[in-house]
DNA sequence: CTTATTTCCTAAACCAGTTCATTTTTATTT
DNA sequence: AAATAAAAATGAACTGGTTTAGGAAATAAG
């Protein structure tokens, strides 16, 4: 139980648990460990749960028809991670989430999640909150995308995300920030005409 | 009340309300009617109103510091619009909501909606499920941006959202899709090198 | 500590999509 | 119906970022 109060403390920001409610939440967590390179989403397999990260980082993204690859998110410690349409559909996964470190996760079963949102109602509340803020997150994203020039952007997630940057691949970062992992060298290396 | 059941029927769509219930929330919403070219969200002023779209169209965008329009947004008949980050976080708006022809609007005020979510649990599995969906859509789109050129994304847009192609301009629609208004005038008319 | 693998850098040629400037067409207003 | 404003088309010159192909560093594995 005490590996699992992460999890349980992280839901306790935004909905006031009743020591019940808690135990009765624990009893559906699970603890996971994966090693570096390890997948724990895969494309063709419907996604079966949702990971919080206790420890470790993680990285969600597509490869193209091309074999290019697209990072759709990455995850360190303290946030959550999954092929998100995978779960919430349940149909088939067209993400890789794969480990970029040993790590370790929580991990909910989206039947158990389904029955304990009909159980505990304050949960929902939760789940509108968390996912309302991945909405505005997402859309400032693409916003983003559309306004700033790669460079920018660039600039951008050093400063407000340097404890991702310093623990990903470049090849993942740029491929996160929508350019070629040779632009971003570039970019690092000050050769890009203007600057 | 009549006019109101449009909302209605569309939250019935996800969770099964009683007839009381019906009649509390329609005492939350109200019927706007606004021109063509009239903003109901504009940058600088707080989003007090989620909207749904009884009759016409609308779109959201942003207006970059040189003055280029970026779509996030299109709603037609029985979708939802507004600035999502202003509403939520109930900080001042960043993009303009503009109607795209004389519309009929039920609005739900953001005040009126944290009641009624705490009055009304069953709103709060309606909320987080439209959320998750927008989520996945969302993410689609972005990943969608990464892996397709121009001329593909207008190809899937007029298959999945004719609907909405037909009716709104075409600066919006290449702004929607991430691109200048001059090359869609060229995908369009095929001279766009290869086809 | 050596070898293999993965990650990162460099540079030139290239291209998808932009910019700019102008014209034609289509809506809207009087 | 004329006048005006808004939207769409066109084409030539340009550019931000890609591609291709290679080599150098760093990590991981035996």
């Amino acid at each position: 139980m005490k590996d699992l109060l992460p999890v349980i403390d992280y839901i306790s920001r935004y909905v006031d648990l009743t020591d019940d409610e808690k135990n009765h939440l624990a009893g559906f967590l699970k603890i996971t460990k994966v090693k570096k390179r390890q997948f724990i989403v895969q494309p063709g397999f419907v996604c079966q749960h949702k990971s919080y990260v206790v420890k470790g980082a993680f990285r969600g993204y597509l490869v193209d028809q091309e074999g290019k690859e697209h990072t759709l998110s990455f995850a360190i410690e303290d946030w959550w991670i999954s092929d998100y349409s995978s779960l919430i559909y349940q149909e088939p996964a067209t993400l890789f989430v794969e480990a970029l470190e040993d790590s370790v996760l929580i991990q909910i079963a989206y039947e158990d999640e389904q029955r304990f949102l009909a159980e505990i109602p304050k949960l929902e509340k939760f789940e509108r909150i968390i996912t309302q803020r991945s909405l505005a997150f997402q859309q400032k994203r693409l916003l983003s995308n559309f306004t700033k020039t790669a460079e920018e952007r660039y600039d951008e997630f050093m400063t407000k995300y340097s404890a991702i940057a310093k623990r990903v691949p470049q090849y993942a970062l740029a491929s996160y920030l929508g350019f070629s992992t040779e632009y971003l060298s570039k970019i690092r290396n000050g050769k890009t005409s203007k600057s």
